[in-house]
DNA sequence: CAGGCCCGGTAGACAATGTCTACGGCCGCC
DNA sequence: GGCGGCCGTAGACATTGTCTACCGGGCCTG
């Protein structure tokens, strides 16, 4: 596979496989090309800087994540609620498994130098989270966006406290499920 | 003031300074020997590495949120809930006012060349707390540890995302205060 | 009081990186 | 058959982090 690509395909792929396996510091303009074959000049033909391409990369992160929700919720069908928990339980894997693209995909100044509108790309699976709360959640107060973006925020700030731990070091826990179930029940009350 | 502090002391008031004005990309080692007045290679006698410079401009912010918080409480004693209230509040209001310092207060690769202990500093303000949510909450499930490890995670997503505009793009709020107050009551039930 | 030592800072070198510019070859098209 | 535009090369430049050699002056020691 992967033969009849464009260089721009190559660098993304070279360069999110850098990223995952080598880390997020090894991810230079530089490297990616010697690693794709070309010289040092070559990815400026496509991404006129060093950003650009790590917003590529990051990209390719969020639609990866989507993919994978969207495989979890097609493969086991539930309540509002249990769907919702499997969208967690797939958002912190994704976290902890793919901690360099995480990191990445979440970099500040990534999503703040929109040309590749970074953010839109995560816009889909937000939506889906408020559709789900709104479902899971009759009441009308707080409103369904509200929920869904604090209990988002949830998910976002256990993935980055968790995998840095300093939640085992301030908790002593081996094992971030336990605070994901309170987040969850906190956010949407007791399951089933 | 500042006039006899060591070279030391004054390279992380320099860097902070520089990372609170220009933002984290501007804090590099020889930006920050330079506005010292010195030469480049000087800061090595102090921070072996420009990381460990980095670690301790972090550490400083950590103290700064960890007094802005004990101000907040000593100004305005009240119940344990009202107490977490204020705590989330100022925890908010320093990650939005000083957002180059938070940034660089959670960075991962910092936490993890823990020479400078950089989470140790911020356990104190967790163990706070977790004292205030087991006074606000009585109940014994979920125990407060894992309560105040998902709240605490709850606020530093609120804050990341926040700050970076996600939230307002997700759900067109002009203002994180209704997400906060939705995080609390639901990890702490509905105030006073 | 003299001499040596070490602390704290200087200065230069080095590799690596991101960006910019000039160049070249090769393709297809008129 | 020539020619123009796409795509990649190659070299330069400033900047950064790190390393090493140097040095000046104050302090302790003899």
């Amino acid at each position: 596979m992967h033969v009849d690509e464009g260089l721009r395909d190559r660098l993304i792929r070279v360069g999110g496989e850098l990223l995952d396996h080598q880390g997020p510091s090894a991810v230079s303009l530089r490297e990616i090309a010697r690693r794709a074959g070309v010289s040092h000049g070559a990815p400026r033909r496509y991404f006129p800087t060093h950003l650009e391409l790590l917003s590529a990369i990051a990209r390719d992160g969020f639609t990866d994540l989507a993919a994978r929700v969207n495989s979890a919720l097609a493969e086991a069908p539930g309540h509002p609620r249990a769907r919702l928990a499997d969208i967690a339980r797939v958002y912190l894997d994704f976290a902890a498994t793919r901690r360099g693209r995480y990191e990445l995909m979440f970099r500040h100044d990534l999503l703040e130098s929109g040309h590749l509108r970074l953010r839109d790309t995560s816009l889909p699976l937000f939506r889906l989270l408020t559709d789900l709360v709104a479902q899971a959640r009759p009441e009308p107060e707080p409103p369904a966006q509200v929920v869904a973006g604090a209990l988002w925020a949830n998910l976002h700030g256990i993935a980055q406290l968790w995998n840095w731990g300093s939640l085992t070091l301030a908790t002593g826990a081996t094992d971030p499920n336990p605070l994901l179930d309170a987040a969850l029940t906190a956010h949407l009350g007791p399951a089933a």
